[in-house]
RNA sequence: GCUCAAGUGGCGGAAUUGGUAGACGCGCUGGAUUCAAAAUCCAGUUCUUUCGGGAGUGUGGGUUCGAUUCCCACCUUGAGUACCA
């Protein structure tokens, strides 16, 4: 038998043996240790994987083999994030159900994925968009809204507890995360509330609820947009008008979370911009809020500060122009002052206000408020860079130590009095913290920033005018959407009020509907179901016929967010078919939480933080062990395109005689392409240029033209476009295939190309070279690699190899299909170690000095390549090690096995190829991995680089027991140093055993 | 503006604690093999040079016997974020 690296065959083989033995199926009850490797899961696109899409799949599997090799019982499932957009615009264009479009992109997934020889756990796979699946989701949503949030007990707890609190004692002491402006009630109060009082007040404590938020309304489209929907003020899609509309929806208290979202990212292994990300975004900042009362009014404005330090230094205040205040403490000569500015901002958008950083606008109220220590009035001014939706929607201005209030006053001629001793703020503001020392300021006088702002918070709550306070950015979470495609509620409304369906009646499936959009009445589509009211007696979803208020109530028409399904997946794969629990207490006592989770950094604020409080809310309920669910978690960079250009002269670079018609028809046929090196050659040299021209003239006029007359040429190479050429066109030395490019487009059919020699190209006399840039993988951009196309050519070890060497995992960096060809003739180096044309070449000879040396530095570098997720040296090692066992024509299978289960993280198809050729009977994938032993590592000699004055000169080889004076002896006595010295003497030798000698002077 | 990350040959990148800069691969050049091509194999490939050498890891400085690595300032690129009081 002769034996070839024959990739296409040994992959299939070997991944339908996969499947059918189920060797990566993980059990839930196991002796062995476990260990959790988690991918982020895919949305199913309808256009399929590119090679950029895999590269955390292929970290994540080489991991979670190579923990296998360790003995580990590993978790590693897949599953799809199916519910989205992109389904339901689809159907909306076709009328094609979603379920069907999500089906058919999730075989093609599959497919891709299964050829790539992944060692997934698919019998666990779960799909967001299944009933049996977000019958969870829609059981967490219930669980959210029977609970509340005690400040006191810092966790949330079931609203049984609150509403035995309110019957008991009443709300004054409650000390719970909840709405603004509740009003206070006695216990009697309580219990003397109807029903439906009672229950608008839980509404305002429980961890989901309902509440009145903005959004943006397309009426065109009749829906919903995203903020990244939205450009210039208007639809993407269309350009149609959008406002900004009310609209009552479900929201998330995530913000109950705030602190304990902040401080459970010291206790995770997170990359440090990931958690800067969501450090930014919960926004914790630190300071106190301070009761200013108005002079004449009974009123009192209430700010946030962080620098109660500098409060002696306020000499105005600005509220927001929508602060409620406003309109209560304008005095009547600056009413239409004020009125005008209001008028004015409110035409500006949000995004307008925020992009003019440098306007400064803003009115006098007229009103004055009184300093709460000094007493002195200060003017109260209106200035939209104070935002309404954060704090109070005012602050107490210090332009001597803020920036904006700096410019503020500058700009209106306002006092800016400085309270830092020491400090010129003639110029600018100063806000620096540490070398804050507190003048002007009465008992904060030579304070500095920390005790200053202790002192002052003491003070404002000695008169009651002020207290610490901490706030955060992080708003609650809206979580309807006005879509078809995702989770439907659990909840059916009475008399208006929001109603939880038992959890034993779960899954709500989704309703079928005529048509995807929203209804005429600007209902979400769900509105269009027929079938879709609750029937509390017999607890099944019946027509909205029969609705009488009574026993069958009406559904809630939206659905869950993307986000609703991603945020608890990785419990769900734990015990993915249990009918009565997201997953059984024994599997999660096994499995615990995610040791490894590999994913994009694009999910750092959404995915990342909602699952993250969704796990606390669950742990906070006893359902999960732990309060953070990924131990570690890595952002794998992103894959991108490398595109190909072909550079087309300028049309009008051609004159020709004739009209009309025929001279489109010329233009068309005259697409004269200029090979890119020869194109930079043209701009660096004007007599090159010249004679170029001259060149293409010449040779264009010789060839047949039919209709017009050539009669003009006169390049002008700034007028040059690049088209982008589709990258499967180019080989590995950026030549393109001219026929292949012509027959691309129908205008570039008769396109004349002018190759590197500068002759126009006809049957191989010239090639032409395209020009080279990175962008981002898109179809637009026809820089889209298949992963398809690869496997075929290359195969899936291939793939995976190459996928791993281009670069460091979490790096962004380009993929050029040509360096394939490297890894790809290191699998066939490697083959030919172990079989020719004669068969199988191992042997039972003991093993060399050599041949022990390489593997054991292979072992040793690869395991700690793999436990640093430094996947792209180990690539490197491997070919290292070929090419020295190739070279020591090493056939031993005590090297040839164990390197073997070395590779096999990477190379898994090969491995196991060769491993069952050496006579094994089972999958490689639970063989022990090689132990390391130093021993054969241990040198007897150095190869000592001479260095002068830092610099390497050369080598000696020197015995390693050699002493440091002898070392250096020798060193001095070579005819070498005293070449490099030139009869200088040294001025110091410095000599390190083992390392390095350097010679000064 | 702020925060974070990163700048090394023609290209992707390596150098693990401060100790031989450019491993490994692509590409390129030359050669072998072949009728030819593919494939394969061998040699070379940072720049510069008067062939002795010399310079060199974004720029400028510093610490050190010795710096891609540590410190300071700056420049460039990428990512995130933003009138957040």
């Amino acid at each position: 038998m002769t034996m070839k690296y024959n990739f296409n065959e040994i992959e299939a083989k070997w991944q339908k043996y996969w499947a059918e033995n189920q060797t990566f199926k993980a059990e839930n009850q196991s002796e062995k240790p476990k260990y959790y490797v988690l991918d982020m899961f895919p949305y199913p696109s309808g256009a399929g994987l590119h090679v950029g899409h895999p590269l955390g799949y292929i970290a994540s599997d080489i991991y979670a083999r190579y923990k296998r090799h360790q003995g580990f019982n590993v978790l590693h499932p897949q599953g799809y994030d199916s519910f989205g957009l992109p389904a339901e615009q689809y159907a909306i264009q076709t009328g094609q159900h979603p379920a069907i479009t999500t089906k058919d992109n999730i075989s093609t997934y599959r497919r891709q994925l299964d050829q790539i020889g992944f060692s997934f756990d698919w019998s666990r796979e779960v799909r967001t968009s299944d009933p049996s699946y977000y019958k969870w989701t829609q059981w967490i949503f219930i669980q959210l809204f029977n609970s509340w949030y005690n400040n006191d007990t810092d966790k949330a707890e079931d609203i049984s507890t609150l509403e035995k609190l309110f019957s008991t004692e009443g709300n004054s002491n409650v000390n719970a995360v909840c709405d603004d402006n509740i009003e206070s009630f006695s216990a009697e109060d309580w219990n003397d509330f109807s029903s439906e009082k009672q229950q608008k007040i839980l509404l305002q404590y429980r961890l989901t609820y309902l509440a009145e938020t903005e959004v943006n309304w397309c009426p065109a489209l009749g829906t919903v947009l995203a903020n990244d929907e939205i450009v210039n003020g208007v639809s993407e899609r269309g350009g149609h008008p959008v406002i900004r509309k009310k609209m009552t929806q479900w929201s998330m208290r995530i913000s109950a979370y705030a602190e304990r979202l902040l401080q459970g990212l010291n206790k995770i292994d997170w990359t440090d911009s990931l958690k800067e990300s969501q450090r930014n975004w919960i926004g914790k900042s630190v300071g106190a809020s301070v009761s200013f009362n108005v002079n004449n009014h009974d009123a009192v404005i209430d700010v946030f500060t962080t620098r109660p330090d500098t409060i002696f230094g306020v000499s105005f205040m600005t509220l927001a122009p929508e602060h409620e205040l406003v309109s209560k403490i304008t005095t009547p000569e600056q009413k239409e002052e004020v009125d005008t500015y209001i008028k004015a901002t409110a035409k500006r958008s949000e995004r307008d206000r925020m992009a003019d950083v440098k306007t400064i606008s803003g009115a006098f109220t007229g009103a004055y408020a009184e300093h709460p220590f000094s007493k002195e009035p200060i003017p109260i001014w209106i200035g939209d860079y104070v935002l309404a939706g954060y704090g109070t929607g005012a602050v107490m201005s210090v332009p001597c130590g803020d920036e904006r209030d700096y410019a503020f006053a500058n700009h209106f001629n306002i006092p800016i009095p400085n309270i830092f001793e020491g400090v010129d703020i003639s110029e600018e503001a100063f806000s620096d913290k540490e070398k804050t020392i507190i003048a002007n300021s009465d008992f904060l006088n030579g304070l500095n920033y920390k005790k200053a702002t202790k002192r002052a918070i003491y003070e404002l709550e000695q008169i009651g005018q002020g207290e610490g306070k901490t706030n955060y950015r992080l708003r609650d979470a809206v979580f309807s959407r006005q879509r078809y495609w995702g989770e439907p509620f659990p909840v059916y409304y009475m008399n208006g009020l929001p109603q939880m369906i038992e959890a034993e009646h779960l899954p709500i499936k989704l309703p079928e509907v005529e048509k995807y959009l929203p209804t005429e009445t600007g209902e979400p589509p769900l509105g269009n179901a027929t079938v879709w009211a609750w029937d509390t007696a017999k607890n099944e979803v019946v027509s909205n016929d029969l609705i009488d208020n009574e026993t069958i109530h009406p559904l809630e028409l939206n659905t869950m967010p993307g986000w609703a399904g991603s945020s608890y997946y990785f419990m769900r794969y734990m015990d993915p078919d249990n009918q009565n629990e997201i997953a059984s207490k024994e599997a999660m006592d096994y499995w615990q939480d995610v040791d490894l989770y590999i994913g994009g950094s694009e999910h750092a604020t959404g995915h990342l933080l909602y699952s993250r409080f969704w796990q606390k809310f669950l742990f906070d309920k006893g359902v999960v062990p732990y309060d953070e669910y990924a131990k570690k978690l890595i952002n794998q960079g992103m894959i991108l395109g490398t595109s190909a250009f072909a550079y087309r002269l300028d049309l009008g670079s051609f004159g020709f005689d004739g009209k009309g018609e025929d001279i489109k028809d010329q233009m068309y046929k005259f697409n004269v392409f200029v090979s890119s090196e020869l194109l930079n050659r043209l701009k660096d040299s004007v007599e090159e240029k010249v004679e170029f021209t001259n060149k293409v003239r010449t040779k264009l006029a010789s060839i047949n033209l039919d209709k017009g007359r050539l009669v003009n040429v006169n390049i002008d190479l700034k007028r040059v476009h690049a088209i982008h050429a589709d990258v499967s066109f180019v080989n590995s030395s950026n030549e393109l295939d001219v026929k292949a490019f012509r027959n691309w487009r129908e205008e570039y059919k008769a396109a004349i190309f002018i190759g590197e020699k500068g002759e126009i190209i006809e049957e191989g006399n010239d090639v032409y070279k395209v020009g080279r840039d990175v962008e981002k993988m898109s179809k637009s951009k026809y820089n889209v690699v298949n992963p398809d196309d690869i496997v075929a050519d290359y195969g899936a070890d291939s793939l995976r190899l190459y996928e791993m060497f281009l670069g460091p995992l979490e790096q962004y960096k380009p993929w050029n299909t040509a360096g394939i060809t490297g890894v790809h003739s290191f699998l066939k180096k490697l083959w030919k170690l172990y079989a020719d044309d004669n068969g199988l070449k191992v042997t039972d000879a003991a093993p060399t000095k050599d041949n022990l040396k390489t593997l054991h530095k292979t072992i040793k570098k690869v395991q700690e390549d793999i436990e640093n997720f430094s996947f792209n040296t180990s690539v490197s090692t491997f070919m290292i090690a070929t090419n020295e066992l190739t070279a020591q024509k090493c056939t031993s299978k005590d090297i040839l096995e164990p390197l073997l289960i070395l590779i096999s993280p990477y190379a898994p198809h090969i491995a196991e190829e060769l491993w069952s050729q050496l006579g094994n009977t089972t999958s490689i994938s639970t063989a022990a991995f090689p132990e390391f032993d130093a021993s054969h590592l241990v040198e007897s000699s150095k190869n000592y680089p001479i260095s002068f004055n830092g610099k390497m000169r050369f080598t000696m080889e020197l015995p390693l027991d050699m002493s440091k004076d002898a070392i250096e002896e020798a060193v001095l006595a070579n005819e070498k140093t005293q070449e490099q010295l030139a009869g200088r003497t040294p001025k110091k030798v410095i000599v390190v055993p083992g390392k390095i000698v350097n010679i000064v002077g």
